[in-house]
DNA sequence: GCCATTAGTTAAACTAGATTAAGGTTCTGA
DNA sequence: TCAGAACCTTAATCTAGTTTAACTAATGGC
């Protein structure tokens, strides 16, 4: 299937595999479809699947104790999502994950994440960079909170994803860089004069 | 060595070695002390280890362009620090990592780890997991930066870390917390009342 | 195709937390 | 042992970003 390719490409990015490792990797997945504005998983739940995004768009978010959410990652295609903590320990989870757009994907339950490693060992190598790429972004993405100003954090976003500033409504833009979107829409005002 | 033991109990937590296996793993880890004050990496240096600490506390911190130190771990006995974007990608580090108290740690090179995972494959499976752990907590306190007042984050801290609210200084938590020393002395104050 | 919801703009009033400053205490190293 | 450094407190002033509100533009579900 057309599907997988993305995947084995990004894998494949890390290191190599024969056919006969491309042909028993796809037993592991699923495929799923999602529609805009559609969950893939909801607070309390336990996220059984982390997702390979082949294309569309999703997001995590967290919402507050006041109904404002606070967007930790969004997805395009070729990237992972899932909430870590409830898919490695099976716990409720705290982020919601849904999609902005019309979204296809390839699911894996942590059960067979583990069975994948037993039969092609190497794949916990790939899970392992994955993962260490996943941490780094998020301590950068806390460092740049700690440490910019909400206008020097939105240049930032700009420059790191072009695509998504003109791809994403302002709302999920502003939920993302933890400001209000009366406080971007003043941001780019300035920026454009 | 008596060093070793801490690292061998914790790598147990998550899977089993057998004695070859943990004669084997000593070869690959160096011992090192350092003093209260005493850098281990420094800002625009590579990151060439990984350091597991034995006793002592240590501090991973970004220096922002006004001065302004930005704290995103700490590390007592039985925790991981590095610079994980330079220590993986051999890039300039952007954080600087030091010694709060006189510090006793073990160290390994990337270069070291990887072959350790050829040798010892399982252990492969420990850094994932420990990597997984990482970016939890990373995801964990970005969530809490964006939706929590400073107090309440103060709280959770105190709740989460109580050993360490009364072993550091406050500087250190305020850098810690995203805060100034001064509003935490506030904190501390209304709390009191 | 229309009405209701969602998304964006602008401006005035407000607040969480920063900054500055001054005074007091505790560490530390030569 | 003592001088400078690091640490802590309190209070006044300031500011980045929020809140509220009133208006306009774009979407989407029936």
């Amino acid at each position: 299937m057309e599907e997988f390719n993305l995947l084995i490409k990004n894998i494949e990015k890390h290191l190599s595999l024969n056919e006969t490792e491309k042909e028993e990797l796809r037993q592991f997945f699923t495929f799923k479809k999602l529609r805009k504005r559609q969950y893939f998983l909801q607070e309390g739940d336990i996220s059984h699947y982390s997702a390979f995004v082949i294309n569309g768009c999703m997001r995590s978010y967290y919402v507050d104790v006041n109904g404002f959410e606070h967007i930790l990652q969004f997805a395009i295609e070729d990237w992972w999502i899932t909430d870590m903590m409830s898919f490695t320990k099976k716990t409720e989870a705290k982020l919601n994950i849904d999609a902005l757009e019309d979204t296809e994907m390839l699911l894996i339950t942590r059960e067979q994440q583990l069975k994948l490693f037993e039969k092609i060992p190497k794949l916990e190598k790939y899970f392992r960079i994955i993962t260490e790429n996943g941490l780094i972004s998020y301590q950068n993405r806390l460092l740049e909170s700690m440490s910019l100003h909400a206008p020097e954090r939105y240049a930032n976003f700009i420059k790191r994803y072009p695509a998504l500033n003109k791809r994403l409504p302002q709302t999920q833009i502003a939920a993302y860089l933890g400001i209000t979107p009366v406080f971007l829409s003043k941001i780019r005002n300035i920026n454009n004069q």
